[in-house]
DNA sequence: TTGAAAGCGCTAACAT
DNA sequence: ATGTTAGCGCTTTCAA
């Protein structure tokens, strides 16, 4: 089965740039000149070159190229995180949006690594200590989570997309939760409201912690004490933004302003409200805070701080090619500021 | 820059095989024996490369491998859909879910990856040909798509999760979505129901066409014509769903059951016969057609058609594993089964 | 500007 | 059972 380099016998498989090379009538150099784009190549070489690589419909192989450059030109968006259901998290869909968009005028290319258990996340690990990747953008949105130790120590290029539940050190880019939970508070605060809830997130999520801290700050900051009775946690999800803010109207009657921590909660707050024959935002003034980058359509519309996910997943991707270029301080990071975007209602 | 090789200085990059063999006492030949599980390795010379193996943390080089073997061990699950927003699709995710899953007890990795336009299909055909993947597994939504083209023509193995819109010879799996929606409507027959209207799929999804097919025979065994008043479309979405709904209520107001062909728009076209005063299933007998394997959390619960996912995405890896290991039939395809599932309703 | 030659880290005959 | 050797397809000095 050995192919016979003598003769132009057709190949066995897909071309190669000797083949190229041989059908051009220049060295395999030159033809990786033209396709690595290099300047140093005659116009006349060029041309039959492409030629050439037209004509057979080469297609350079990438494992060949990575053996020698040490670069894959892919970088994986990991998501970690046992509910398998978190695709249909509008937030984690804006974020694979805006990264690969990002991407899309680069040369690089996204894939997208899901990592349910211990077991995938070793896979995971394996997968990219194996080379198979430039780096790793990591979305873990819980606190005990594996990979970015086995990462770091590898030595794998990584971003974090959203700060790290403890303080280790690593590279992360977040949205500004807590100043953004500050400014809505602050806000509702402004609009002469006395008793401000707060409707926040899960504690085991640096988000929530982050956002009900916001709040804390700024009720503090008016000279005001943070009332228990005025917070309750929802888990980012509609149904339990519902529950939650049932719970804080029976815990606090007389609250008449909630900042809600995100849209999908904000949803079910409103139904909550309604059903408890609450007006908002006459009787009750809400600020919701956008996850998704998609203006809420609820009713009444609100007013809501938002996440500057362009930024964010900008940054991103250029952090993490600061990272693999090697040109980048350790642990570098960026915290996105949020804005309030003010909506009829309040 | 050059790594001296008589001294044991540290390597600069990651351990590689000389280096194991070297630590080991043996050649190259046998740490590849022993990394690649080869009986004929002497017990100790097993031991010495594995403690080699773990003190060095030595992980193969996957292109090196690759560019020899001709085998990456990894598959791609393209996503070929312009909307944006398909991650919330629950039949998405619980199809990459069953496929991950059926990979889990493999050596093989998944990787996700996205097409939104035209551009995004070249850049993953270019990858897939690259020598990035040994296969893809393909879920294109809609009739006018390049990839399955390009791939095929470029000899990458493929199948197709749901069947071609055109009849073109390509592998896929599909769900016998005719089958099932004749069950349904028989079902609604055998109810004793005398207009049985169905709410189908836009009719540029293979899903739609073949659901709405299984309507219309249903109905002319019946002996029956199939009445265009009885007919609707909707997109496959909730929302979309409660209109799809409204409209039919409006063009046969003496509809007394309705086969409803996914079950986010049973959602909403349940909350439309509600909104309509219509009571389900007394005044109108109801079955969806379950896309998500969830069993239909709607109130009253339906009776549906149930899509066996974990066979489909089993037959996927499986198809596509002959496929790649050459020994498969030309364009080998299989359409499941699907069942109907009796809930308290109807 | 071009070509010749030396590997990148690994596997797979082929010897031994 | 083990080592030696020859590449896989590509990039990249180094000469010419």
């Amino acid at each position: 089965m050995t192919t016979d380099l003598t003769t132009s016998a057709p190949a066995t498989g897909p071309p190669t740039l000797d083949e190229v090379a041989l059908l051009a009538g220049v060295s395999r150099a030159t033809v990786s000149r033209v396709v690595n784009e290099s300047p140093k190549v005659s116009p006349e070489a060029r041309v039959a070159v492409q030629a050439a690589i037209a004509q057979l419909r080469y297609v350079p192989n990438r494992m060949a190229r990575s053996l020698v450059t040490r670069r894959t030109d892919t970088i994986a968006l990991v998501l970690s995180e046992p509910n398998s259901q978190v695709f249909s998290d509008p937030f984690f869909a804006s974020i694979v949006h805006g990264v690969s968009a990002a991407l899309a005028e680069t040369e690089l290319t996204l894939v997208l690594l899901t990592a349910r258990d211990a077991r995938e996340q070793q896979k995971i690990a394996r997968y990219a200590r194996q080379g198979h990747v430039d780096g790793v953008v990591l979305m873990s949105l819980h606190s005990e989570d594996l990979l970015p130790d086995i990462l770091t120590e590898a030595g794998v290029p990584l971003v974090l997309c959203g700060r790290p539940y403890d303080g280790r050190s690593v590279a992360y880019v977040d949205a500004d939760n807590q100043g953004g939970a500050r400014v809505a508070t602050e806000h509702l605060i402004g609009l002469g409201r006395s008793r401000v809830a707060v409707l926040t997130g899960p504690m085991d999520m640096i988000a929530g912690v982050d956002r009900h801290a916001g709040w804390v700050a700024a009720t503090t900051d008016a000279g005001r004490r943070p009332d228990p009775a005025l917070v309750a946690h929802g888990d980012f999800t509609e149904a339990g933004g519902e529950a939650a803010m049932a719970r804080l109207l029976d815990q606090a009657p007389d609250l008449d302003a909630v900042f809600v921590a995100s849209d999908p909660m904000a949803v079910g707050a409103l139904r909550a409200l309604r059903a408890a024959g609450r007006r908002v935002p006459e009787d009750v003034a809400v600020v919701g805070f956008d996850d998704a980058d998609v203006a809420l359509t609820s009713d009444p519309p609100l007013t809501t701080v938002a996440q500057p996910l362009d930024v964010m997943t900008t940054e991103l991707v250029e952090l993490l090619g600061r990272q693999i270029d090697g040109r980048a301080e350790p642990a570098e990071s960026r915290t996105c500021p949020t804005r309030l975007v003010r909506r009829a209602s309040a």
